[in-house]
Order: structure tokens, then C-alpha cells, then sequence
DNA sequence: ATAGCTTTGTGACATTTGTCAAATGAATTC
DNA sequence: GAATTCATTTGACAAATGTCACAAAGCTAT
């Protein structure tokens, strides 16, 4: 069953998460494949649910004036959601998968029923949000102090799945820079 | 007393928050005073405490070439303190004080101890963190989607005090530009 | 294999922004 | 209030990046 990959992956995130709430928690996910080019949550909606990522890729993005700017990319063994469906609030981002893809899913409220009545599993939900807001104040640094090309090399190094998985034209605008200079930068080093 | 205000504040914003506990919580807190110029929080070291700003304003930087990039400002009836001084990380960016202010200082280690046992402080805290998400994905968003122009003029709408309290050089460096261009981008309008 | 589509790369040029230097303006000290 | 310091503005130029147009390369389906 493919709900053991995420419960080892839990086990080893949140040690201090004891196995008989794992258990509760587990049932009440649900194991899930869509194809390629689904929109996981789309822009303007609400979405009832958080994922954890089994198999496959995403992309996270905005559109501006027609065209999609990415904000993340998750692979295998990542957590795919946003903070505003968490909070009930309509999306700003569409989720879309890059390749035919498995997931567990999670219902938001039940987690959140969970986090209200139950001490470990509000930590575990701090402790999300808190590695969020890491990846967020890494990102705003990054666009802040960092070059182009430095941004590319530290994407690189970070996850350099990436590279065989997104499109340039992708990664471009998450490195916040026209296809064209991405182009050029690449073919500099 | 100047715990009031802060006991109002969080009465306000944190409504489930029962009063015997916020009496725990208030008894830990100590209201403390320094002048302009201190550095509340600097840059490698771990700090031990988050603020309540009751009076006064303050800056967080980077240093990048020698110079300060600023990260973010706070004002009265706003909270003070960084993530990594949270999790008891040393720090990468300077806080400091762009006039004499007065704060509630609140110890991480005792707050995340009443996180630890009590399900309303553990939410308080989730509830913390995740303002403090919202507010990095804004600027975020800001930074990828907005140009200079845009991005100036979100900010005044968003904290108009800015101006009156920020010189206009780490406002330059807040919204990701040199001093010159904002200056250009002032006179434009 | 070919035709058609999508993605990526390259060149020319315009625009934006940064950098350096100097001038102006505002605030502070003696 | 004159002198000094600091912050802001302005001008000239250079560097980085965006935009547009098109070429090249990779894929897909027939």
C-alpha cells in the first residue's frame, strides 16, 4: 500500500508524532492518480485538500497577462498544498501536475479537527507551516540579494531534478527572468 | 500598565485564547525600553526572545557589499522577532531600532513551552507563523509579479507611516531597488 | 520519413535600472 | 547663523534584461 511510503515519511519528519495517531491520521487519507496537465487546485477556488506526493511532479503558478510565472515545484516525497486552501480561502495559484502523478490526500478541516483537539498534530501543523515559511523567507533572498545566474546555480544545486522534469520556459519565471536571458545564461558557463 | 495593550491586542486577535491563560502568558512577558540605533536582534547571533512592539519603530536587514537591504519594518501594535530566533537558529538578519520604542519581550523557549502543553498556546503559535507565511508570500508575489513603480506605491497604500518613519534610502533597498531609481520613480507621479 | 507543433536558442534593438559624480536640500552642531 | 554632516535628487553613461523576430532543435502523430 502506498500509504506506507507517507507514513515512514511522516515517522521520520515528526518523530514526536506517536503511532497511534499516525494510524488515525492515515485513515483518513485516501490514495489518488490524475494525469498529466490536471489542475490539482485552480486559481480563484476553493480546495478542500493537501497532498503528499507519491509519484510524479507538479508545478505551482500564477498567471500574469496570459502567461503562467511559477512559485514552486514538488517532486517525490514532497507536500503539495497551499496555505490558503489550508485556511479555507480561495487559491491565488493553480497547482498543475507535470507528469502523470499519485498522491495521498488529506482533507484540510479533518486535519485542522485533528490540530484542534490534539497536541501533537497542532505541532505538526506548526511545524509545516513553519518549513513553508523557510522555503518562503529562502526564496524572498534569494530574489532579493541574489543574481540571475545565481539564483539558476542555487536552483541547481537545490533540486536539480528540476532541470529534467520542468521546461525552461518554466523555470525562467521562477527565476523571475525572460526565457530569453535564462537561454543566456545557460549557454555562458 | 503597557501589558494591557498588549493583552487587548491579542485578545483581539487571538479571541479563543482564554483570559487564565493569557494571564500565564503575560506573567512571563516584561516590558523593556532602549533607544535608537539598538540592534534588537544581530545578524549570526541566536536571540532568545520576540517582541511586541508598543511604542516606536524598527527595521530588519541584511548586510549585502557592506550595505543594508531591508527585509521588512514594524511599527506599534505589531510583533517583532525572526523565525530562526524562534527556532532557536542564530540569525541572519539584523534587527534594529529607527527610533526609541518601547516593547513587551516574550521568551521563545517559555512560549514554545506553553505551545508544548497547552492546545490554545500550540495554536497561537501556528496561528503566528502563519501570519507571518502570508506576509512573505505577498511580498513574494510583489517581487515576481510587480514592477518597482507598483511595488512603491502597494506600500504606501499598505503602511503609509512607512514614509514618515523610513528614510527613503531603506525603503529604496526594502523594494528591491537603488536609491536613485525610487527617487526617480517619486518624481514621476 | 515527413509534416506539424512545441521548445529552445540567437541576434538586434529598446527599455529599465544601476553606478558614479555632483548638486541641492535638510538637519545638527558649534 | 555658519559650518558640517547626512539624505535626497539629478544628470550622464554603462550594464543588464526584456521584447520581438526568426532560426534551430526536439517531439509527436500519421
Amino acid at each position: 500500500m502506498e500509504k506506507t511510503k507517507f507514513k515512514a515519511w511522516i515517522k521520520s519528519h515528526f518523530p514526536r508524532v506517536e503511532d497511534s495517531m499516525l494510524d488515525v491520521f492515515i485513515n483518513h487519507a485516501q490514495w489518488v492518480q490524475y494525469p498529466k496537465g490536471t489542475q490539482l487546485i485552480a486559481e480563484g477556488n476553493r480546495h478542500p485538500y493537501s497532498y503528499f506526493l507519491i509519484k510524479g511532479s507538479v508545478k505551482s503558478f500564477y498567471l500574469k497577462d496570459g502567461k503562467s510565472v511559477c512559485l514552486w515545484f514538488a517532486f517525490e516525497n514532497e507536500l503539495v498544498g497551499t496555505l490558503k486552501a489550508m485556511e479555507g480561502a480561495p487559491s491565488r495559484e493553480t497547482v498543475e501536475l507535470l507528469e502523470d502523478s499519485e498522491f495521498i490526500r488529506l482533507n484540510n478541516e479533518t486535519l485542522l479537527r485533528l490540530a484542534e483537539k490534539d497536541l501533537a498534530f497542532s505541532h505538526l501543523v506548526s511545524q509545516l507551516i513553519l518549513e513553508h515559511a523557510d522555503f518562503l523567507e529562502e526564496r524572498l533572498y534569494q530574489l532579493q540579494f541574489m543574481t540571475s545566474k545565481e539564483r539558476y546555480e542555487a536552483l541547481l544545486k537545490l533540486a536539480p531534478e528540476v532541470l529534467q522534469k520542468v521546461s525552461l520556459t518554466d523555470i525562467a519565471s521562477y527565476l523571475g527572468v525572460s526565457r530569453e536571458t535564462l537561454s543566456r545564461i545557460r549557454s555562458q558557463k
